[in-house]
DNA sequence: CGGGCGATTGAAAGACTTCAATGGGTGTGG
DNA sequence: CCACACCCATTGAAGTCTTTCAATCGCCCG
C-alpha cells in the first residue's frame, strides 16, 4: 500500500503491541532489524530517537493518508499518472543523475497497487504516452518528458470528479 | 479518513515536526490538548505514555490500510456495508445496550467518506434494506438486522472482485 | 402555503472490468 | 539452431457498475 526507499523505516506495532510488516523488494537491498526489547531501552534513553521514530510513524500515516485519496477520488489515468510521479520523486531522492526510471515492478504489481487491472493500467500508460507525458523505453523502464504535467494529472483537488486536464 | 471514538488520539506530526490534524465532529465532544515540548518531556520520563502513543499512531496506520482496502478494493454496495459495520462496531464499543445506530451523518457525508457519490450510496443503502441486511427508522438511524451477513459483505478479501454474496 | 434541503429514483452516459485474441520476448527441448 | 510453449503487455469488444443529469418526494421552517 506504500513505496519506501532507502532509508526508510517500515512496520509498525500491531494492536496486540506486535511488530507487524507485509512488504516485497522491488530490487536487492540491505535491511536491519533490532530486538524490540532492547531497541525500547535505548529508546527511552534517547529522546531524540524516539521522536525518529515516532515521526516515521507519523510519515507513514500521511502517506498513507495521500494514498487514500489518490484510490478513492482519482480515475485510472490519474492514479497511473500519480504512481509514475511518486515514483519519480523517490528515483530522484536516491539517484540524483538524470535517467530513465526503472519501475521494478510489471503491469499486474502496478495494478494491484492501484486498484485497478492489468488492462486498465496497460490502458492508462498508454494514453499519457499518447499525450507525450511519458515515454517508454521498456515496459518498466519509463522516461518522464513532462514532469509538471504528470504532477498535474496525478493531483488529489477537491472537486468533484470531473478535472479532466487537457 | 477514519473514524474514531470516544478515549482515541487523533492528528499527528508532520514531515516538518509540526501537529496535523483536520476533522470533524459528529457529535458534541470534549477533547483535550497539550503542549507539545510539555509533552514530550513527560513522555521522555515515561516510557508507558510514548508507547501508548506510539501504540496510537500504529493503530491508525493500521486502521488506515484496512480503509485503502476498502476503497481499493470494493465495490459500492460493500463499501457501505463496510461502513455500516465499522459503525456498528464503534457503537457497540461506546454504547453496550441494544439501540438503533446513529450515523450523524448525511448522505453526502457518507458518500464523500467512501468515495461515492451521493445517488450510488442512497442505492446501495437500498439494496441492504431489501435484502434485508438492515432496516432504517430514519435516514441517519440504522438497525443492524443482520450483522453476520453485513460483515460478510463488507469484507475484504483477496480475491480480484466478484464476491456477489447472494 | 411556498421555499429549501436532503433523500430517493429514473435514464443516459461514462469508466472500468471482464472475456477474448494477438504480438513480442524469452527459455527450453528436440 | 530452430520450433514451441509460456509469460507479459497490448488491444478489441461486450458487459457491468458508477456517475451524471434530472425529476420527484417528504419534511421542516418561515
Amino acid at each position: 500500500m506504500a513505496l519506501r526507499t532507502a532509508g526508510d523505516c517500515v512496520g509498525y506495532l500491531d494492536d496486540a503491541g506486535r511488530y507487524a510488516f507485509e512488504g516485497q523488494a522491488l530490487t536487492d537491498i540491505e535491511a536491519c532489524s533490532f530486538d524490540r526489547r532492547r531497541f525500547d531501552a535505548v529508546a527511552a534513553d534517547n529522546p531524540d530517537l524516539a521522536a525518529a521514530l515516532s515521526g516515521a510513524l507519523s510519515s507513514a500515516l500521511s502517506q498513507l493518508g495521500e494514498a487514500m485519496l489518490v484510490v478513492g477520488k482519482l480515475r485510472s489515468t490519474e492514479r497511473v499518472a500519480h504512481f509514475f510521479a511518486e515514483m519519480a520523486s523517490l528515483h530522484r531522492q536516491v539517484n540524483p543523475e538524470r535517467g530513465p526510471l526503472l519501475l521494478h515492478m510489471n503491469r499486474s504489481e502496478i495494478a494491484d497497487y492501484l486498484g485497478l487491472t492489468v488492462e486498465t493500467v496497460s490502458r492508462s500508460i498508454g494514453k499519457l504516452k499518447k499525450r507525450s507525458v511519458i515515454g517508454l523505453i521498456e515496459s518498466d523502464e519509463v522516461i518522464v518528458l513532462d514532469d509538471a504535467m504528470l504532477r498535474e494529472i496525478g493531483k488529489v483537488s477537491g472537486e468533484p470528479r470531473s478535472s479532466a486536464v487537457g
